[in-house]
DNA sequence: CATATATGTCAACATTGCTGTCGTATCTTC
DNA sequence: GAAGATACGACAGCAATGTTGACATATATG
């Protein structure tokens, strides 16, 4: 490593350098992904179902539409998702109380139920990184990630020290 | 942030830092592959076939057998996104030199050529937040991806400090 | 009232995973 | 050399999740 201070500029990256935090991507997501995946497996569910179920849980009375932008896919694909989360009783819509056309969505008891069971895995996964890379790690880490991130969403995930309120964007 | 000395073991989590850490890895990955998604889908392609051109790529030469189980997917599975790009002339297979059943796979100059368009995106989104982020953040990033990372496969994912040559596991 | 916005819906299609089954070539072992 | 294990390929069918395109309804806004 050239230099350790942080903020540097000139930092000199080979391409082995890069493609270790390609790889280190694609691992890291597809085991963290994983032990969820079986569990909504065996209900009948995807991974497309945690997300929202996450992210409603996250924000809760959060509409579609903010939905929609944090997860960047079709409302028609949202639409199908969503229509089972709310039919088999995970999530309840309603009418937004200032634009009506709205409908805010919060988890039921069923469905923070759900989230918890689903989400307790990646916290566990995440506690067990953090513990084993040290504290200072874990602000580098989240350094990098923010980064990696589209910059106009970037300020959607809150920084830990300006520690904003869940408020959906 | 109660401690900086990395190695901590009694590092305080509170359910907000660990649902930033899922949150980071939702974003980070959903827009590292935005954009050769776009690109793959205009020749027809998905980002099945990204992964295995960029570990054929990564490992000149690796058996079916080996792709597969850093996939992580089934072989029919593999055997669809694999032949697809044999077919078109993105791969070349060679009968193994010492065990006559195996596959090793190569990318032909026509795959190279779409790998690097494919990785340079990527690689470049890597470098731009590695130097954002300095180098002591990148050095965090990397113990905790790699914490993240099962176990068994830790290594595969070879520490920049540790270099080893890329070789398939 | 006119227009824009938030949401829902129907239909068709592509990608990428899965299971199950069978076949062939080749290696290994007794 | 025969028997069994292994590496790979192929076919069939299915499910989840994304896409486009078109259209409908309720509500907000000017």
């Amino acid at each position: 490593m050239p230099e350790l201070r942080p903020g540097m500029q000139h930092l000199f990256l080979r391409d082995e350098d890069l493609r270790l935090g390609i790889e280190l991507l694609f691992y890291a997501y597809r085991d963290f992904t994983g032990e969820p995946d079986r569990m909504l497996a065996q209900i009948g569910l995807g991974r497309a179902h945690h997300r929202v179920v996450y992210f409603v849980g996250r924000y809760p009375g959060i509409n579609v539409g903010e939905l929609l932008a944090i997860l960047r896919i079709t409302k028609q694909s949202l639409s199908r998702v969503l229509g089972e989360l709310v039919r088999e009783g995970y999530i309840a819509q309603k009418q937004g109380p200032v634009d009506r056309r709205q409908r805010r969505l919060e988890l039921t008891e069923k469905g923070a139920e759900l989230e918890r069971r689903l989400t307790e895995n990646q916290r566990k996964r995440i506690a067990t990184a953090y513990r084993a890379a040290g504290a200072g790690a874990v602000d580098g880490f989240r350094r990098v990630m923010q980064n990696l991130i589209d910059e106009r969403d970037r300020a959607k995930v809150a920084d830990i020290d300006t520690a904003k309120p869940p408020k959906p964007p």
